[in-house]
DNA sequence: CTTGACCTGTGTGTGGCTCACAGGTCTAGG
DNA sequence: CCTAGACCTGTGAGCCACACACAGGTCAAG
C-alpha cells in the first residue's frame, strides 16, 4: 500500500501517515519507483494510533506501546498507566478551562461600563489594563 | 530595566520576556554593554500581555492590539471581538475535552474483562484495538 | 587581576501536524 | 515514441508559546 491508500481507508491526511512515518511509527521499505510502500503490519499499527489517540494517548506514548509489543510483550499494563495519567490531566485541563470561561465572561459582563477613548497612550485597552485587581497576586 | 528586573516585576521567566521580545511585542533599546534596556511603556505592553493572556488572547492577538494602540486607534472593539470569540472557542474545548473523558472512562471500565496475553503479533492491545466499534467511522 | 556568581543573547527543541515546493510517475492521446 | 497534464511523492520549513542549553559578557569581592 502506498500513503494514499493508507490514508484514504483510515481518513486521515496523507500528511498525517507520513508524519507517523517520519517519527519511526511504522518503517516502510522503499519500493522501486522509490515511493515507501506500508505492510499489513504497518497499517495495523496506524489504525492502532488513531484509535488511541481518540482515547488521549500522545504519539510518543503510542510509540512505547507499539514497541513493546514489537519485543513480545504485552503493552496493556503500559496502557493502563497512560490511561490514568491521561485521567487526570484532562479533568485538570477541563477545570482550568471552565475556570477561564468564567473569567472571559466576567469580562464581557464589566466591558459596557468602561470607556472606549483613552486620554493618551499610556493605557492600551482599559478592560484589560484594569482587569486582574482582584485575583491579582 | 533589564529583562531580570522585569521578569522579577512581572513573576515570569526572564525567557517569556526575551521571546516576547523576540515576536516583536516590545522593542527595547540596546544599552552599551549590549544588555536590552526596557522602558516604562515597554514595562505596560509586557503587563498589558500577560493579563490579555489570562482572558485567552493569543499573542497574536495581544500584537495586533498592541499595534492598534501604538497607531493612536482604541482597541477596544477589535479586543472585544477577540473575546466572543474565545468565548466560543473554549466552550467548544470544554465540551470536546468532557466527551473524551466520557471515552476513557468507557475504556477504563471495559478494561477489567479483556485478556491481557495474546496469541501472537497481530494485536498491540486489545482494549484499544476492539475500542471503537461503536464510534468508528 | 582573578575567581566565581550571575546575567545576557541566540539557537534549538517541543507536539502534532499542515503547507509549500520541486520533482517523479502514470495515463491518454498524437 | 513522445508529450502533456494530472496526480502523487518526499523533504523542508512553519505553526504556538515557550523552555533549555550554551558560550560568552558583566560585576562585586578578595
Amino acid at each position: 500500500m502506498y500513503v494514499s491508500e493508507i490514508s484514504n481507508k483510515l481518513k486521515v491526511s496523507p500528511d498525517t501517515i507520513r508524519y507517523y512515518t517520519r517519527i519511526g511509527l511504522v518503517t516502510p521499505t522503499k519500493g522501486a519507483n522509490g515511493y515507501k510502500r506500508y505492510s499489513e503490519g504497518d497499517f495495523r499499527k496506524l489504525r492502532f494510533t488513531l484509535r488511541a489517540k481518540t482515547l488521549g494517548f500522545s504519539l510518543a506514548d503510542i510509540k512505547a506501546l507499539i514497541g513493546i509489543s514489537d519485543r513480545g510483550e504485552t503493552p496493556c499494563p503500559a496502557a493502563r498507566e497512560i490511561i490514568s495519567r491521561n485521567l487526570e490531566k484532562i479533568s485538570q485541563s477541563i477545570e482550568e478551562s471552565q475556570i477561564l470561561l468564567t473569567r472571559i465572561k466576567a469580562a464581557a459582563a464589566v466591558w459596557p461600563g468602561l470607556p472606549n477613548n483613552l486620554s493618551d497612550g499610556e493605557v492600551i485597552c482599559s478592560l484589560i489594563e484594569s482587569w486582574d485587581e482582584e485575583d491579582a497576586e
